[in-house]
DNA sequence: CGGTTTTGACCTGCGC
DNA sequence: GCGCAGGTCAAAACCG
């Protein structure tokens, strides 16, 4: 069941104990050895003269992880090497006399070193500010492709050239699964568009970069909700009763392919004492069943920041360790997000992108998983795990396993960049601490991940949905995003350090992936080796006490206020 | 008084 | 077709 709660329970001892080979991933080796790096570099090699080792090695450590092995091989060489001439020097400096001319030798050999390193310290830095700079012209270039894709496609409805075009064109694209996205997406744009309401609100959509992924396939609920839940405009596709007649047919067939695919979920698990995880959002209860297997009731929510906003979460303690709570959300919000909220927000959304964009070939769920959680923490492979299964395509998070959020391995700490940071807003005490971190943190990462890796593109792939204005916003969200990572990178004291990790997490993952660094094809080689493929809603033990009706008048006092 | 929660009823999909 | 389970509705109750 849970597997996600029970494997690896300490990925990472607390205690580092000098690990010689830490199975936490590439991420860790540059870091690491950025760190020691410099430390040693000042305080071995001073006694040494040689430069340029130590310049070689600061060079190998930042960019290629690849190279960074024979750098610390060749490091640790010179180091040997060094204490036999130290011993040497030694052996000269038997009479005492010498030797403060050999400390100021030494001294000036370090100043040398130091400046050597400094100014390759600079040209790394341009290097990589170069690097930085073309990532980014490729997302406007890909960006600029995109509007004009979504052109032809309102246009027309060319579907499938698109991202063929895309892929043709040598930009850093999509992948088979996109194409899907795109349809559903547009799909589901077509469909909310009917709803009065969303004249207003509708548009407004999320700023918290998270386009719509609201596959909503919705349709079957049509009923008499079709009255009653007009004015929220909630699965709102189906209009009320029958007459669903989407205005494309185009769409109309691609609504078939979007009702395959369901309406993708991101359940996060986390411990809280709270009936609800604080997420920023405001939510509204409208329901509250026993669900089968869990002696702890299921609460419906619905999010209440906007009118017609489609999102929706339930909240349920886990039958086995009812301190786990289980959020669930589907779909993404239609207006702009407060800061608090924008972590989880990104986060769902997200997910629930690489979901679908992964649900679309039937294998790529594994892979998806593997990649998602490659993303998530990269030394945690059971944290982030895709279920399969029907009803709906979910993501789970789990945040259950991680005994601290600051052991958290760094790779988002270097990115503190799209979240404001959320003010735990007059938090229960149970939740000052770790917990609403969480959100942000995977949100960070997943939105990282899918702002800058290939998976970019099944971002913006579902753009076409937008309006434009709408995509502007996310252009410029994008290009805060990016601005706020320089200024972040460039302000950390060990920018090399940031940068070989930051670019590590950015490009390492899609390299884990098997992935041309440009071809935004990454998810489509994942080794799946972790293949978490789990039954991710609730649970499944002891015996079922409920029936369609809610009978569960005292047991308000899990999910309900 | 307006918004939220509670809770019985209802609807739908699915498996048998 | 039937029963079950999940999900939602909506009137009533509750609350600030």
């Amino acid at each position: 069941m849970d597997d996600a709660s029970t494997p690896n329970r300490s990925p990472l001892p607390p205690t580092i104990q000098f690990p010689v080979n830490p199975n936490c991933t590439n991420d860790e080796i540059p870091r690491r050895v950025i760190g020691e790096m410099d430390f040693f570099a000042e305080k071995n090699h001073k006694l040494v003269d040689d430069h340029v080792d130590d310049s070689d090695h600061a060079n190998a450590t930042d960019i290629n992880g690849s190279i960074d092995r024979t750098a610390l091989e060749l490091n640790v060489n010179t180091g040997l090497n060094l204490l036999t001439t130290n011993t040497s020097s030694d052996q000269s400096s038997v009479d005492d006399g010498i030797s403060s001319n050999m400390e100021d030798k030494r001294a000036k050999n370090e100043l040398a070193v130091l400046q050597v390193e400094l100014e390759r310290m600079n040209t790394e830095n341009q290097q990589l500010r170069e690097m930085l700079s073309q990532v980014t012209s490729n997302y406007n270039t890909v960006q600029k492709h995109l509007v004009t894709l979504m052109q032809q496609q309102q246009d027309g409805k060319p579907e499938k050239n698109d991202e063929q075009k895309k892929s043709n064109g040598g930009l850093i694209v999509p992948r088979q699964f996109m194409d899907l996205g795109i349809a559903a997406a547009a799909a589901a744009e077509v469909d909310t568009d009917e709803p009065s309401l969303s004249s207003t609100e509708g548009r407004s959509h999320d700023l918290s970069g998270s386009p719509n992924v609201e596959v909503a396939s919705k349709e079957f609920r049509s009923r008499k909700r079709g009255s009653s839940e007009e004015g929220r405009g909630i699965g709102r596709e189906d209009s009320p009763d029958g007459n669903k007649v989407p205005r494309f047919n185009s769409s109309k067939t691609v609504d078939q392919t979007e009702a395959t695919m369901r309406k993708a979920r991101v359940s996060v698990r986390a411990r809280s004492e709270t009936p609800m995880i604080t997420d920023g959002c405001q939510w509204r209860k409208y329901g509250q069943k026993m669900a089968k297997g869990n002696p702890c009731p299921r609460a419906y929510y619905r999010c209440t920041m906007a009118a017609g906003c489609p999102v929706r979460k339930q909240v349920q303690r886990c039958a086995e360790d009812r301190t786990i709570l289980i959020t669930t959300y589907e779909g993404n919000h239609n207006h702009p997000l407060p800061p608090a909220a924008m972590a989880m927000a990104s986060t769902t959304s997200s997910a629930a992108r690489m979901l679908l964009s992964g649900s679309m070939s039937s294998a790529d769920g594994l892979m998806n998983s593997n990649f998602l959680t490659r993303t998530l923490l990269p030394c945690s492979s059971s944290m982030a795990t895709i279920s399969a299964s029907a009803p709906f395509p979910t993501v789970t998070l789990d945040l259950t396993q991680i005994p601290n959020p600051l052991q958290i391995p760094r790779t988002e700490g270097q990115f503190q960049v799209p979240f404001p940071n959320p003010p735990p807003h007059n938090l229960p005490n149970s939740q000052l601490s770790p917990l609403p971190l969480l959100p942000q943190i995977f949100g960070q990462a997943l939105y990282n991940q899918s702002k800058f890796s290939g998976l970019q593109m099944s971002h913006d792939i579902e753009q076409p949905q937008m309006s434009h204005q709408h995509q502007q916003g996310q252009q410029k969200s994008l290009a805060d995003t990016v601005n706020a990572a320089t200024a972040a990178i460039a302000a950390d004291p060990n920018f090399t350090a940031a940068l070989a990790a930051a670019i590590t997490s950015i490009i390492g993952s899609s390299h884990n992936n098997n992935v041309a660094n440009n071809n935004g094809a990454n998810l489509t080689s994942a080794t799946n080796s972790n293949g978490n493929v789990t039954t991710t809603t609730t649970t499944t033990t002891s015996n079922s006490n409920s029936n369609g009706n809610n009978k569960i008048s005292n047991s308000s006092n899990f999910a309900a206020n």
